[in-house]
DNA sequence: TCCTAGCACTACTCTTTTTCAAGTGCTAAC
DNA sequence: GTTAGCACTTGAAAAAGAGTAGTGCTAGGA
């Protein structure tokens, strides 16, 4: 355990560091914990001991090392209100009533990411709780159609087809035969549905049930896939951390992998911080996310910036936008 | 007029420039020209002299000018066969008969960014024959619903509106009224005819005209926008032109400007090439541009790389790409 | 026992110098 | 007109030097 000097030391660097991206010196905090540089580094050198600092050379100020951003994430920092400006701006976004929640969603993190900088990924999945309310086919010209699929929470995807030599008649009846049996059904089981109640009947009444059948598989297979949306990524131009082409293209790479979707999925219910080799996205980065659920979808909102974070703002701006995300469809 | 010879040498040098990034020198082409570095290093500068070519520094090899590359793109480049490898990997993309249009723009030009390492840039907006087919509003729960708008060339576009303490009755009302005046109607000239006609009857039957009347004029307004898709943006950072984070910074801000979309419109029906000053978007790159259109939309296709950009190939694959689209929709 | 003033020391940053090689321009001869 | 030869220029990379921010350690004082 640390001494209350101790604490107040480390967190005195880490914020000092996070706001100035500069090794901290012993001369800088003197004076805020009233004693003299000497005791402020022998301090430094006992929490460097502990591994909670670290240099970047022999005879430079100390920066926080993982394990010390760990310790302060963990013990000294402390909830904070969300200051009004940021508030002031959220607002704006969340009180327009004509938009609709992802669209809200995208916005708020718009804003977030270029008030600090950092790069916000939204990770969004339909929730289950979306039922299959309406399809409809749009006949376009000759072979070509437009299906459109409606939840019963708003949630509205379309998709040209394209049908060759098969009559209006025969896609009629599909679409009537799935509006009578599968509307109500939760949106990832549609798939299933499909190949079980609607396949075996339409293989009997209708012609060219093979192709029908995949064209509409295809359609609700595309519908129940992850959405994954990155804003700001350009921001992290901005972190001295990132000050070279190459380590802003390995970013870049990362931030764009396929596989990223894996990479932050969320534990807890609750906002988690991954400072550098805790997050599977890049060793000098730390990624905060939340996990967050309204009616029509459930998701994953992450901010990813560099290990020296505002850990503080970013923590409560993502408690904000969570709260009022959640709130927003119940409220009207 | 330039001589035999120095067109030669000229063509060489923006070649060998292009490829390897580096002022070329004479003893570089010498071999290929048959005669000296000495002779050839007079005649560059000759060209020098005239403007097509310039020097990094007194001893250094020759770069192109820009008027250097504007006397190779209009004298010395000559339309060239798409390479074998390049057209078979465009062709999966024209060739997957599942795909809308507008998929298949995204997708080849997403291919085109990784295969040359430059962005792209398409400008599309719903063409004037984009006719109202048909809108429908599907309401969720209270007062959240949502409006689908159809064009007879297959575009769809929903938007989730919020019309609180208005009945179902009068929003059907509306619709109807909208579907049997103004269906059939351009697109773009909906939303003065919705004042024009619609307006004047709904605020006369109906209650709460104005918001009704709001709701559904910002959902045309925005229906009618020009669309901007950037492609393949982070490309930049491979290009040795744009080595700093500076430049990047700066590039991309002009590229994810408000404003780019006055910035390629184009003024011929073919292919143009914008070199340096020439461009109106940054003065170290070239924009190459053609005009597309199809039954239902229309627009610009850019490709933005530095000006030592590989001109024969993506002059080739935009006429690839230019034709495969346009001709797309008659074939099926 | 804890704190602090003082001082030697380290390693980075910034500037200057040196070295090296790649290329040019010019001249004189073919 | 072409070319070999050579002096000259310049940038890029390495080496050397000056300056300085900051440390660790020691010894004396509360």
């Amino acid at each position: 355990m640390l001494t209350e000097r101790q604490n107040e030391i480390l967190k005195l660097i880490v914020l000092e560091y996070i706001k100035l991206a500069h090794p901290v010196s012993s001369n800088l905090i003197c004076d805020t914990i009233h004693c003299s540089s000497a005791t402020v580094r022998s301090e430094m050198a006992t929490l460097e001991e502990m591994g909670l600092l670290e240099k970047t050379h022999t005879s430079s100020g100390r920066i926080p090392s993982e394990k010390g951003y760990r310790y302060y994430v963990d013990h000294l920092m402390k909830a904070k209100e969300i200051t009004g400006e940021d508030m002031l701006k959220l607002q704006t976004v969340f009180q327009n009533q004509n938009l609709a929640l992802s669209e809200c969603l995208t916005q708020s993190l718009e804003l977030i990411s270029d008030m600090t900088s950092y790069t916000s990924i939204v990770l969004g999945k339909k929730s289950h709780e979306n039922k299959l309310k309406e399809i409809s086919v749009v006949p376009i010209k000759d072979s070509h159609m437009i299906v459109i699929v409606i939840t019963d929470q708003g949630h509205v995807e379309h998709k040209d087809v394209e049908l060759p030599n098969i009559s209006q008649e025969e896609i009629k009846k599909t679409v009537s035969l799935i509006n009578d049996l599968i509307v109500g059904t939760p949106i990832d089981e549609v798939s299933s549905k499909l190949e079980f109640e609607i396949k075996p009947i339409i293989s009997r009444y209708v012609k060219e049930h093979e192709l029908i059948y995949n064209t509409f598989y295809n359609v609700f297979r595309d519908f129940t896939n992850k959405n994954i949306n990155i804003v700001g990524k350009d921001h992290i131009l901005e972190q001295p951390e990132f000050n070279s082409i190459d380590k802003v293209k390995d970013l870049f790479s990362k931030i764009d992998d396929k596989h990223l979707v894996d990479k932050i999925e969320s534990d807890n219910q609750n906002i988690s911080i991954y400072i550098g080799k805790e997050n599977k996205i890049d060793n000098d980065v730390t990624v905060i996310q939340t996990p967050y659920k309204t009616e029509s979808e459930e998701g994953t909102i992450a901010i990813v910036g560099p290990k020296r974070m505002d850990y503080d703002r970013v923590v409560t701006l993502l408690e904000y936008i969570k709260e009022n995300i959640e709130e927003k469809k119940e409220g009207e």
